[in-house]
DNA sequence: GATTGGGTTTGATTTAGATCAAGGTTAGAA
DNA sequence: TTCTAACCTTGATCTAAATCAAACCCAATC
């Protein structure tokens, strides 16, 4: 077989380990995950979010191993699909080595863009981003993408944009103020699209 | 066959460019290439360097076409790697394709790393880190990894690192004045690498 | 040899966001 | 329900790096 379905996990439970043994990659049903490496001074840093029907753990492909850590952000199901099998796999399904090509490349693509915010963005534009993307991610499962749950901390949201937890909630502040967003804590309600579009800095908002 | 070598580049000559169809992947024999994009706003996000030895182009397996351009820094000579060969030639060399998903997840793993400078440390401590990266790979090809150039302009090390030109140059000046550093324009000569790897931020300093 | 222009340095000033420091809120545990 | 601890917000202050503004230094061209 193929794909595995574990148990579900809860808040706080590993999908895996940085340094375990790269044996799978993995599936997201339902719920939400995030991923992170401990580097050489012993701090956190978060690398990505993955929601239902995105896949993560491909950064172990190259040395065997994995190279960042991944956690429920809340209770969770996850989909593992050992990577073992790839090579057979893809003989029989010869897209599915390009499928995980694709898939890796991808990820590139989208950390490019994720170091073009960090490097180049303001405070505002980077969260205005954040929850750009969020959004769409959103709409790509056909839920909601103007109302919706963040299910990590705003201290893992900084980590991860590069911000103090006290600049993000600042950040959203002003944007409830500018009527742009509704915030109840986790819970974030997009008034207003094309004002988003603009406090993240897009020339072009879409209309 | 399956590598094309081509006429030598001059400075400012393109590998490829953004939005080009994806046929090929490079690996730089001598000289140097960087590798930017320009984003929705226009501006200029440099996103690599690579020296004689290194492989760069696979962020256009995604999208079949290339997502970012690359031009040389200096004359350079450059290897031409056709892909659409990949399928056929992993099986004859099944460890090929494995390679090229270690050259890709490689790729993720030092963009993380990227980020995480970026998003975490100070002008110092990038400018630092940045240099120790050379150093390192010129060490690879058997290159002096204390006396050596940095073929690329301030600005574009400043794009790469979020900095800004001037303070680049402040950050080197300071180097100097600390007896860290010999820097002559692109001429760099590293006097105290133990030094070097403390204002990186390493804890530990390779003895 | 003068001239132009890209690249680099240096200094003065400004500012975005970090840091420091309290409170306030929420959710799970007892 | 009350308690506790983690999480979030808000305000005051500080600081690293950006910005603004010149000058400088070459390398190539006339």
């Amino acid at each position: 077989m193929i794909i595995r379905l574990g148990r579900p996990l809860h808040k706080g439970d590993h999908v895996y380990r940085q340094h375990d043994a790269f044996l799978s990659i993995f599936a997201v049903r339902s719920g939400s995950v995030k991923s992170y490496s401990i580097d050489e001074e012993g701090d956190e840093l978060v690398t990505g979010f993955y929601f239902p029907g995105e896949v993560l753990g491909m950064d172990g492909i190259g040395q065997n191993r994995h190279e960042s850590s991944a956690i429920a952000l809340e209770t969770s199901s996850i989909c593992e699909i050992p990577f073992n099998h790839l090579g057979e796999l893809s003989l029989a399904i010869p897209t599915l080595q390009h499928n995980c090509f694709q898939l890796m490349s991808q990820e590139i693509v989208e950390d490019r863009r994720l170091m073009a915010l960090l490097s180049k963005r303001h405070a505002d534009q980077r969260v205005a981003t954040f929850l750009l993307t969020i959004s769409a991610r959103k709409a790509r499962s056909r839920l909601s993408d103007t109302v919706f749950r963040l299910p990590m901390s705003r201290a893992d949201m900084g980590n991860y944009l590069g911000l103090t937890v006290e600049t993000i909630s600042r950040v959203f502040n002003g944007l409830q103020k500018q009527q742009v967003l509704l915030v109840n804590n986790k819970e974030i309600t997009v008034l207003d699209k094309e004002a988003l579009c603009i406090a993240a800095g897009l020339k072009l908002a879409v209309a």
